[in-house]
DNA sequence: ACGCTCACTGTTTTT
DNA sequence: CAGTGAGCGT
């Protein structure tokens, strides 16, 4: 590493880039260079320091984030390629593919993602006779295991009846479920790291080789840590701890996750050695946007006295635009980007649900404006990609029970529910895996050519397992004329569903083989779908946005009930998050931030009136402006009551278009639409209006 | 065994 | 309203 590049640094990066062993704090505001100290950081101990970049462990929290950081030192020092870069998941998956024999893991053990664990819990509820949501029940399990207790911990805490079960039969379904988990080689996703730790724990020889691949760590993001990674990163650490925590207690939004910003505001308790480096100097945004941000979260209490200065002085204002309702936002939001014009990639939308994406993507695309939604409904949770990943996942373990129910009739080879029950019914008699039970079951069965068919082709699949993966996925296809299947099953969108399938093939492309790939699909957040390209409005909740920038910054749904979501409301500390939240959004600008709120939003299809967020109220009148530039001429048509119709009128639906009445009755209303047909609506639910 | 229609249910955020 | 699961008709 050059000396000029440690001179490009200001005095506090510098300062936290020079520190050698011992642990350190660095509490990096936004857009304070926090990535680039680590890698300066990193650079650093090996050009000036002699360590070997196998050495080095660096943590991240996205596997985006460890993308860029291992790009940015492969571009900075030579070696750097060797510099173990992962995210917590990834680095305890791999802990567990070399070593996870000694927790008692098969090989081939497979990771279940978040539709899976739900499968396997109805099944459990079903196997038990129990009729409960299998929601709550999934949320228990998911905590226990984030925050590193045994169910049994959690139980005493809930009510006497929870999701409808009592303590007895929660408990039970608690550990059936995780017995049939181990007992098909699965692993849900809070297994990875629990079981990661208990190997570390348990065996020291294993702690002895991985630490000695991470003598040095890094773990950014560390206000996000929850007790099972604090726990492991401590382990890690030992007594040497060469730890560098990077983070922002005002950044910390996954609470829900069992993350606890407490694991930083701790961490010169924890670590009493721990030098403390402050970068204040904010790189990113500019002085309006920065003073308004450092007053939002002034307000909390939980956090480390911190303020962000700006480098780019003055700026344009905060602006907040009071929309009517969320049609009218959206529509402002288009209208503004339309103003401002391309490129269109400077432009972020950001909101606190889902939910609310909706309508500003069909706003951007009322304009032209392309745009593209991130996280939403993921790639690799596309029924056609599940598929194709299930039939992979069964070629590489074949006890996963989830994933051969699956696939065992996908596409419809004849093989139905009757044969299924038979099926399963032998499997528990004989205490057999459920493959193995198919097999069993041939003699007893009516009709056991498909049967013998699928077996066939798993076989076949099986030893396609260990060719590449892209081989695989091309031979399963054409195996099981999967696309024609695809056509012929979703004949209104199969374009799109064919479509997924060639992404596939492509990401298959990448990996190093089946199984690599599998690991690589489980831990890739929804957030990180491959393709997207740029050139587009990008669309994503505040959770989403963290550790990206824009130039410009549309934050929408600035509401009580909405920000702070009505949600957090009843939980001790989660206003703060909330206001936490709304910080990192607007901490994501550069150059020009907008706020907006409606004055009713429809909840559920139903309308309600709304107010504004008080954390607008807690921020001092002249750090934003009201912002109004398109008074608009004529009201839109309210929507239509009950009672308004009496046949022969005009009516525009949002989906539809427009249409005729034909018949009323009440709240039924039956409505001609051009070039759709008739169709039946509630005005309750149905948005629509007279034309 | 398959596909369709009808009712129900649910929205907080995700590695 | 939309997505999902159950039940029915073929």
């Amino acid at each position: 590493m050059d000396e000029p590049l440690l001179s490009s640094l200001n005095e506090a990066q510098r300062q936290a880039v020079l520190h050698f062993e011992g642990p350190a704090l660095v509490v990096a505001g936004a857009g304070s260079g926090k990535t680039r100290t680590v890698v300066h950081r990193v650079a650093y101990l090996m050009a000036r320091r002699g360590v070997f970049p196998s050495e080095i462990l660096a943590v991240t929290f996205t596997n985006k984030a460890a993308e860029e950081m291992r790009e940015r030192l492969k571009a900075m020092v030579k070696g750097a390629g060797e510099v173990w870069v992962s995210t917590f998941h990834a680095a305890a998956l791999r802990i567990l593919r070399v070593y996870g024999e000694g927790v008692g893991l098969k090989p081939g053990f497979v990771v279940y993602d978040e539709d899976d664990q739900t499968a396997l819990l109805k099944e459990v509820l079903k196997e038990l006779g129990l009729s409960a949501k299998p929601g709550p029940i999934k949320a228990l399990l998911d905590r226990a295991k984030n925050q590193g207790v045994a169910p049994e911990g959690l139980l005493a805490e809930l009510p006497e009846f929870y999701a409808g079960l009592s303590r007895g039969k929660l408990l039970d379904v608690l550990r059936r479920y995780q017995e049939a988990l181990l007992a098909q080689g699965a692993l849900d996703f809070g297994d990875i790291l629990l079981y990661a730790l208990k190997l570390l724990e348990q065996d020291p020889e294993v702690l002895r080789r991985v630490r000695k691949r991470a003598r040095f760590i890094h773990v950014d993001e560390y206000q996000d840590t929850n007790p099972v990674q604090y726990r492991f990163t401590r382990l890690l650490a030992g007594e040497e701890a060469n730890l560098m925590a990077v983070g922002d207690p005002d950044q910390g939004i996954y609470s829900f996750r069992a993350a606890d910003i407490r694991n930083i505001l701790d961490f010169t308790r924890d670590y009493p050695e721990a030098r403390v480096y402050r970068l204040e100097e904010n790189y990113r945004s500019t002085e309006a946007i920065l003073r308004f941000a450092n007053a939002v979260i002034v307000r909390n209490n939980l956090r480390l006295e911190k303020t962000l200065r700006p480098v780019k002085r003055g700026g344009e204002p905060v602006r907040l635009f009071r929309a009517g309702d969320a049609r009218e936002e959206a529509r402002f939001v288009a209208e503004e980007i339309a103003r401002l014009g391309p490129p269109w990639d400077r432009y972020a939308v950001l909101y606190r649900t889902n939910a609310q994406s909706r309508l500003l993507e069909q706003a951007l695309a009322g304009r032209g404006l392309p745009a593209r939604v991130v996280g939403g409904v993921g790639f690799f949770e596309r029924a056609e990609v599940k598929d194709l990943l299930a039939y992979a996942r069964l070629a590489l373990n074949p006890l996963d029970a989830v994933s051969l129910k699956r696939v065992l009739n996908t596409p419809p080879r004849g093989i139905g529910p009757a044969t299924v029950a038979r099926v399963e019914a032998l499997a528990r008699e004989r205490g057999l895996p459920l493959l193995e039970a198919l097999r069993e079951a041939l003699p007893l069965l009516p009709r056991p050519e498909p049967v013998r068919h699928f077996l066939a082709l798993l076989e076949e699949l099986r030893d396609l397992a260990l060719d590449s993966a892209e081989a695989f996925f091309r031979h399963l296809l054409e195996a099981t004329d999967y696309l024609a299947y695809l056509k012929e099953a979703y004949p209104e969108d199969a374009e799109d569903r064919l479509e997924n399938v060639e992404e596939l093939l492509r990401a298959a492309k990448e990996a190093e083989g089946l199984q690599d790939f599998l690991d690589r699909v489980a831990l890739t957040a929804k957030a990180e779908e491959p393709g997207e390209a740029g050139g587009k409005v990008a669309l994503m909740t505040l959770h989403n946005a963290k550790g990206l920038e824009f130039p410009v910054v549309f934050l929408v749904g600035v509401e009580e009930g909405l920000l702070p979501h009505r949600s957090s409301l009843n939980i001790l500390e989660g206003l703060e998050e909330e206001r936490r939240l709304f910080y990192v959004g607007v901490t994501r600008a550069q150059e020009r931030l907008y706020l907006a709120y409606a004055r009713e939003r429809e909840v559920y299809g139903r309308l309600e009136a709304t107010r504004p967020s008080r954390f607008l109220e807690e921020v001092e009148e002249g750090l934003y402006e009201l912002y109004d530039p398109y008074r608009k001429p004529v009201p839109p048509p309210h929507r239509a009551l009950p009672g308004a119709f009496k046949g022969g009128e005009r009516v525009v639906h949002p989906r539809f278009g427009p249409g005729t009445v034909v018949a009323a009755a009440g709240d039924e209303v039956t409505v001609h639409f051009e070039g759709v047909g008739l169709k039946r609506l509630s005005l309750k639910y149905a948005d629509l209006r007279p034309a």
